[in-house]
DNA sequence: TTTGAAAATATGTATACACATATTGAAATT
DNA sequence: AATTTCAATATGTGTATACATATTTTCAAA
């Protein structure tokens, strides 16, 4: 039997002790081997191992202290990645064709009023736009979004006419962090009349605040009707980041 | 000026990569150095520079390939990571006095109307729950669950009258992964009732189901009111999240 | 008994080296 | 011109070693 060399040897110690922890087989608290016994049982040299074990701390699997050695962690929440395609997309995936259409587009300044999901100053030059995002020709989200002219000042001259503002800043602006609140909350008229639906529907809301180095650039609202939208989010144990495909500019 | 020992060497270097990036003096596409060009400039080995940029692809923000090098990865699709407490700790972050009720306990089978939210199979013996999670003795959350007593025999024997099911799962059955729905819906008659608030109001729906090696342990339902309890999710594009808890006003 | 210094120990960081492997680009062959 | 071959190159993996650092244990002095 020929040797699988699918995975590198740090890669099959952090495999084989992730799922020690994950079947249960070590639970929280239980210690887990010295780096040298770990060496000495793989045949390795304990760098080899600091590696997987390393990794599994950045995953939250194990913690480690000096002297002390590592012992599983106690699992404090569960955790869930989320993700949160373009919408432009999200339409796509279901099979259905996608239309966009630019409700109001107003210059202003920042009320207090605002301040209540956006952590943008007060009377920072804004752009406040309302799209409706459409699937098969009907009303499949409606945003609501700020944007700091300030931190993002070349959204002045764009109009967003034919180009939702999300694909346009992800491509223009730089962020280095995102803020999501998720909430269910009954349409107002003015939502039901944008999505057809009754006033008071349920609709699942996500907001959104995205900003660069503590600076917020853009506040964006996304909400869709109840019961026709939902958010899946999986839990990953380990931190395996998904390759994308990268095109090329 | 003493040098700052707070950061390790191979963070520094992170810290530098990342923060190009982040800033867009790098976009996506743009080269980064070699290895061993980085190694020069900083003045130590390879080994150290490698570490630093592995750990950037880890989080997604740099490709490598052989021959051709490192590169800034194109911006991935927005995710988030979603921390999902425990319900007793939520209720207690924001202040209030938790409580805990049983409304029913039923053993059954599974029907074909519970395989719409859960993937255990038919006829598999089941424990049904009803809960009631209460802040200061009003209801929070309601509660349904199912658990696969196939998988899980340990549930048949406790009342879970005093402790809430989730607590107890997760300190007794291991598991290996997680599916999340989150979905906003109206409440119907009995959820109304039961949350004491009008039919129809719109409540933030949570369905997890948890499964160890593709079998499904436990499928839970949680209803929170709408407008009463929000979710939040952050993300920053290095692997370190931080934890929200979710208040409300 | 308490305090405190010193030894033991496990991890943390970094080096220098070696060889493996994938990809590129150019040279050689068809 | 199209294809194959091959060497150059950048990253991938792993070893052996060294010293740093945090923490526990031990043991002796106050």
């Amino acid at each position: 039997m020929p040797t699988e060399k699918k995975y590198a040897l740090h890669e099959r110690i952090l495999l084989d002790i992730e799922a020690r922890i994950l079947s249960g087989e070590w639970p929280p608290g239980h210690a887990v081997p010295y780096e040298v016994d770990l060496a000495q049982s793989y045949g390795c040299s304990r760098m080899t191992v600091s590696k997987a074990l390393n990794r599994l701390v950045r995953a939250g699997l194990i913690e480690r202290r000096k002297r002390a050695g590592s012992q599983v962690a106690q699992p404090r929440t569960q955790s869930a990645v989320l993700e949160i395609p373009e919408i432009e997309s999200e339409v796509r995936s279901m099979g259905a064709v996608y239309g966009y259409v630019l409700m109001s587009r107003v210059r202003r300044k920042l009320l207090k009023g605002d301040r209540e999901h956006c952590s943008m100053p007060l009377q920072a030059p804004v752009l406040e736009l309302v799209c409706l995002h459409l699937a098969e020709g009907r009303p499949f989200c409606l945003e609501n979004r700020l944007i700091n002219l300030a931190e993002a000042p070349e959204a002045a001259a764009e109009r967003f006419e034919t180009v939702a503002p999300g694909p346009w800043l992800l491509k223009q602006v730089p962020w280095s962090d995102a803020r999501h609140v998720i909430r269910a909350l009954a349409a107002d008229a003015r939502t039901a009349l944008l999505l057809q639906i009754a006033e008071g529907a349920p609709c699942l809301v996500v907001e959104r605040e995205t900003s660069l180095g503590g600076n917020s650039i853009t506040c964006v609202r996304l909400t869709y009707p109840g019961g026709k939208y939902e958010l899946t989010a999986s839990f990953t144990p380990t931190d395996k980041t998904k390759a994308v495909p990268s095109a090329m500019p």
